[in-house]
DNA sequence: GTTTATCATAAGGTATTACTTATGTTATAT
DNA sequence: ATATAACATAAGTAATACCTTATGATAAAC
C-alpha cells in the first residue's frame, strides 16, 4: 500500500462534501483531477470508499475507515507543524547543558534566569567532572559545556565569557589572614588541600607555581570541591579554589581569603561545543545569551565576591 | 509541507540504524538514493533532521520528532490496513438493518444466531414502519431492509426469503374457533380489527378479499400489531395477522387461529436493497445468510407455530 | 602518510504523477 | 422527452520523483 497526502487530502475534502464538483472548486482543481485522486486511493486499498447511489454520494464503511485515517494523519501533520515551528521559534526545545561542578553555583543562577526569559524550553543540566563533560561532548550527548579551559585535541570550540579568579582561602583565625599581604615565597612554605591531578583547577595552579619556579607542598589530594573547602575550614591545609564557589563560605564567614601577591589568579570560564557541530535554536540562543547578554545576571553574582578580595586587601 | 510516505519510511529507517549505508542495504537502495531521501524531507521542513559530527549521525531536536512523527504515522497505516482487511474479511464491520415492526419477532431469532457467528461484527437494528423503511432506504441510511412485498417505483431490489403466513386470530373462546372450518362467507360476516391502510399487511388482505369479491368490515384501525392482538384478545374482533408474530400468544394461549377456508394467506418476507447499490462485505455474507443457511434457524422458530395450523384444522 | 569507511554531490535516464481539456454516461428535474 | 447537473473516462503533456553510477570530501584507523 503506498498512499499519498496528496490522496488523502483530496479525498478529505471530497469525504466532507460528498461532491466532487464542490471539492473540486475547494481543492482549485477540474473535476476529473480529484475524481482520480480518489480513484486511486480505492486502487491502493484495493475497495470502494465512496459510492454513488442515484445522484448522492456516500462513503463506504472502509470509506468511513479511511476517512478517519486521512484526518487524523492530517491532523498530526498540523501538529508536527506547529511542533516545528515552535521549535524553530524557540518557543519549545530542550537545552542540554553539562557544567563542570566549580561551575555549577553560578551557572544556575544563569539558568534561572534564562529560564524565566523562555519558559516553554526545558532544560537539562548535567554536573560532573572534567573528563565525563569531554565524553559528553564525544557523544553528542549535550549541546554545550560550560567549564575551565578546555584540553586540545578533542576537536573542541572553546569560546572564553567570564573571569575565573582563583584565590588562597582558609579559616579566619589562620594567622596568614591577618596579613596585609603575604608573599608567594611565604606561601609555599605552607601546606595545601589540593584538586585532583588533571582537574582543571589543579592544571592551572601547577602551571602558575611552575611559572614562578617555586613548588607547593600538598598534604591532601581530593576530587570534590566541597570537601576541598570543608578540609581548608578543619585547618588542614589552605586551599586554592575559584572564588566562584565561595559565595555560601564567604557570606557565613567560615572561611576568608588570604591575601597573596599574584592571586587571584585570573583563569576563564569556557562555553565549549564540538567542533562543526551545528547548535540547535535553543543552544545558539543559550550561547548569544551568556556570552553578551547574560551580564547583569553575572555582575549580581560576582560582584560581593570581589568585595571580599579588597577586604582581605585593605 | 508536501512530505511523502517514502520520505517517512526512509527516514525511519536512517533514523533507527543512524547510518546511511547499512539503511540503503535494508531498504535495497543505493546509499545517495536515502541521503536523496533525507535530504527532501530536511527541505520539507527547512531544518536539518539528521547532524554529523565526526563519522557519526545523530538527530537533531527536529528529527527526533520528526522520527516521532514518522513511525506513528506509519504505525497508524498499518492499523488502518489491518481494519480494511478485516473489514474485507468480515472480522470486523457493521451491518445496518431495518425490519418492519412485524417481521421483528424472527429476525432477532435471525441475528442472534448470526451474530454468533460473526462475533466481531456491529449491528444496528432499526424497527420501523413501512413508509420509514422505503426513507431509510432512499437516504441509504441502512444496508438491508427486511419487509414484506416491497411497492414498485422505489428502485428497489426484493429477495423473497420466507413465506409468511397471514392468519385469523380471536380469543380462545371464541365460537368459531370451535368450528373444524370456517367458510370466507361466515367470516366475512364477523368485525375485525385491521392494520391500518397503506400497510403491508392490510394491502395483502385487501387484496385477498378482492379477489374473492368479498368485503370485510372493519371495526378497528390500528398502526400496531401489538394493540391489534390485544384487541382481539379482548374480543374486541377478529384480526388477521402474521402467524410469525404470535409466538408468545399461542404459547400463552391468549389467542387462538380460527381455521379459515383459503387460509393462511401466503405472502412473503423479502430482503430489500437499493437497486444498484453495492453491499458491503458484511451486508453481501447477511443476505446470503438468509437466503440460503437460515433455514435451521427458521425452521425452529416456525415449526411449533405451524403446529398451531394443524391443531385447528383437527 | 596512507588506507578505509562513510556520506555528499553531480549527472543522467526512466517512470510516474498530477494535472489539463474533451467527451461520455446517468439520474433527476422539467 | 429533453435538459441539466454531476461523475466517469480518455488522451495528452509538463513536471518531478526516484533511482542509478561515478566521483569528491572527510574522519578515523593503521
Amino acid at each position: 500500500m503506498n498512499l499519498t497526502f496528496r490522496q488523502l487530502k483530496v479525498f478529505d475534502v471530497v469525504a466532507r462534501h460528498l461532491n466532487y464538483t464542490r471539492a473540486a472548486k475547494e481543492l482549485h482543481l477540474s473535476q476529473p483531477a480529484v475524481s482520480m485522486q480518489v480513484k486511486q486511493l480505492e486502487e491502493q486499498v484495493d475497495s470502494p470508499l465512496i459510492e454513488k447511489l442515484g445522484k448522492k454520494l456516500f462513503l463506504t464503511d472502509i470509506g468511513q475507515e479511511m476517512h478517519n485515517y486521512a484526518r487524523s494523519t492530517m491532523q498530526q501533520l498540523i501538529d508536527l507543524e506547529e511542533n516545528i515551528g515552535q521549535m524553530k521559534t524557540l518557543q519549545q526545545g530542550h537545552l542540554k547543558l553539562a557544567v563542570a561542578s566549580t561551575a555549577n553555583h553560578f551557572v544556575i543562577r544563569l539558568l534561572a534566569h534564562f529560564a524565566k526569559i523562555h519558559p516553554k524550553i526545558r532544560i537539562s543540566l548535567d554536573v560532573t567532572n572534567r573528563s565525563s563533560l569531554l565524553d559528553m561532548l564525544d557523544k553528542n550527548e549535550c549541546d554545550l559545556v560550560i567549564m575551565g579551559s578546555p584540553p586540545d585535541g578533542y576537536n573542541l570550540m572553546a569560546s572564553s565569557f567570564l573571569e575565573n579568579p582563583l584565590v588562597v582561602v582558609t579559616y579566619p583565625e589562620h594567622r596568614l589572614i591577618v596579613k596585609k599581604k603575604v608573599s608567594l615565597k611565604d606561601l609555599v612554605k605552607e601546606e595545601f588541600v589540593m584538586r585532583e591531578e588533571g582537574s582543571g583547577t589543579r592544571i592551572a595552579i601547577e602551571r602558575f607555581f611552575a611559572e614562578q619556579e617555586l613548588e607547593f607542598k600538598t598534604k591532601m589530594d581530593m576530587s570534590n570541591n566541597r570537601a576541598i573547602k570543608h578540609a581548608a575550614e578543619e585547618g588542614l591545609g589552605l586551599a586554592i579554589v575559584s572564588m566562584h564557589t565561595l559565595e555560601l563560605e564567604l557570606k557565613a564567614k567560615t572561611l576568608k581569603i588570604v591575601n597573596v601577591e599574584g592571586f587571584p589568579i585570573y583563569r576563564h570560564w569556557y562555553v565549549v561545543q564540538r567542533e562543526g557541530k551545528r547548535l540547535s535554536p535553543i543552544a545558539t540562543v543559550f550561547k548569544d545569551y551568556i556570552m553578551k547578554g547574560a551580564d547583569d545576571v553575572i555582575e549580581d553574582f560576582t560582584a560581593p565576591l570581589y568585595k571580599h578580595i579588597e577586604q582581605s586587601a585593605d
